[in-house]
DNA sequence: TTGACGATCAAACAGGTGTTTGAATACCAT
DNA sequence: ATGGTATTCAAACACCTGTTTGATCGTCAA
């Protein structure tokens, strides 16, 4: 057996191009063939590297995932000795820049957006070692946010309100591009996209927490 | 040539069949013989009825975009003379309503979600036609909601937070699946979590709209 | 009854798919 | 230099893709 030695030349220039092209065109769609083309190898190495199309597929994934953590760490979101509101503002920005990133490194987004919509089997591993902890999380800082007195599925849907309006721009990105490009224009433009999701959630949660008595 | 009678039989069945199969499974990835599979026909019944996959994928979207609007209807929201308010409900209410229906009839969400975030060349017509004149009258009326000193870029952002935090549930449907199925499950848990975006979204829009004045 | 035409079908087509194979090559301790 | 191991490659494999073909069936006017 060979070594799965991150260091690999050929290796990771098939995992480079296996991200880019599962990325722009999904599990399915993408083919071996066009993932060799683009990494200069044989279409046979993906089988030797890799055990399958599969295989390569979650490996992939495992690896966006380290390239979004080291770029866009979470980390600062995890402090609790922060003020609820602070770390739902670094939450929702380092969720935006993340899904906004159309670098090289950025291709995380696309892909989870992807597996999101269309789970392939690797999704229940993600789910659990990555969503569920940082759900967990959001629910502590919501409920902060919008007072006591809501039931946990309440709060379940605004911690949704808040991610939803960070996915829309991954998702309807094509639908962003024809009817309103300049509200992602940019950084400056994502930025202020980022702020801007952030003040309208804070506000939501603050004034229906104001009234939340008259919740049942 | 052969009539487009709407009443032919196999010709509806194997748009029916296209609709469920499209849906599943996006365009790409469906095959003629699962749609003919399931709609009981021969494989060359789609090229004799309908001129290729591509034009019978068109039509689908179509016919799936009719049978949206003859289920859930968005007229009432078009009405300029119900306060922005009720209008907002009733947007929010219909197309979670459409977003959320897995009945026969409701592919249609999931099949737009799909020609949204993957377009095949349908989605520019789409856009043009039922998009558009539905974003322009969300401008007017977010804008009534938020308070005129606000920039059309930020009106925007506004419509895709509220667009977004419905989405999300057809978007993140697996996700939620696994992580808060509760706040899905049935047509009352559906209907409330409508009303809480409704609230959720015109309680920010009029709590910004309070303080828009210390907005650039 | 006949003949023409539209609808349906099994079969074949050309091209693309993931995967396997076996030979050729590169590398390196002996 | 030599033998052995890991890697790369062109070619082939079996299967699936959308589409086309030509025969067959049913229907209905002449």
């Amino acid at each position: 057996m060979h070594p799965t030695d991150d260091t690999d030349p050929t290796r990771n220039r098939i995992l480079r191009a296996a991200l880019e092209i599962f990325a722009e065109r999904g599990f399915r769609s993408a083919t071996i063939r066009d993932i060799c083309g683009r990494a200069g190898v044989n279409v046979a190495s993906v089988n030797y590297h890799f055990r399958s199309k599969q295989a390569l597929y979650r490996e992939a994934l495992t690896y966006a995932f380290q390239e979004a953590e080291r770029k866009y760490p979470q980390t600062a979101f995890a402090d609790a000795s922060l003020p609820p509101a602070d770390r739902l503002r670094l939450f929702i920005r380092t969720l935006l820049l993340r899904l906004m990133d159309d670098s090289h490194l950025g291709f995380h987004a696309r892909l989870m957006a992807r597996e999101i919509a269309d789970p392939t089997g690797a999704l229940d591993l993600i789910i659990e070692t990555v969503m569920r902890p940082r759900f967990e999380m959001l629910r502590v800082i919501v409920r902060q946010l919008a007072g006591p007195d809501w039931a946990r599925e309440d709060i379940d849907r605004f911690i949704h309100n808040i991610i939803g309006q960070c996915l829309v721009y991954r998702h309807s990105r094509p639908m962003i591009d024809r009817l309103c490009p300049e509200i992602i224009a940019g950084p400056a433009a994502i930025d202020r996209t980022a702020e801007l999701i952030h003040q309208f959630s804070l506000a939501a949660l603050r004034r229906l927490g104001e009234t939340a008595e008259a919740q049942p």
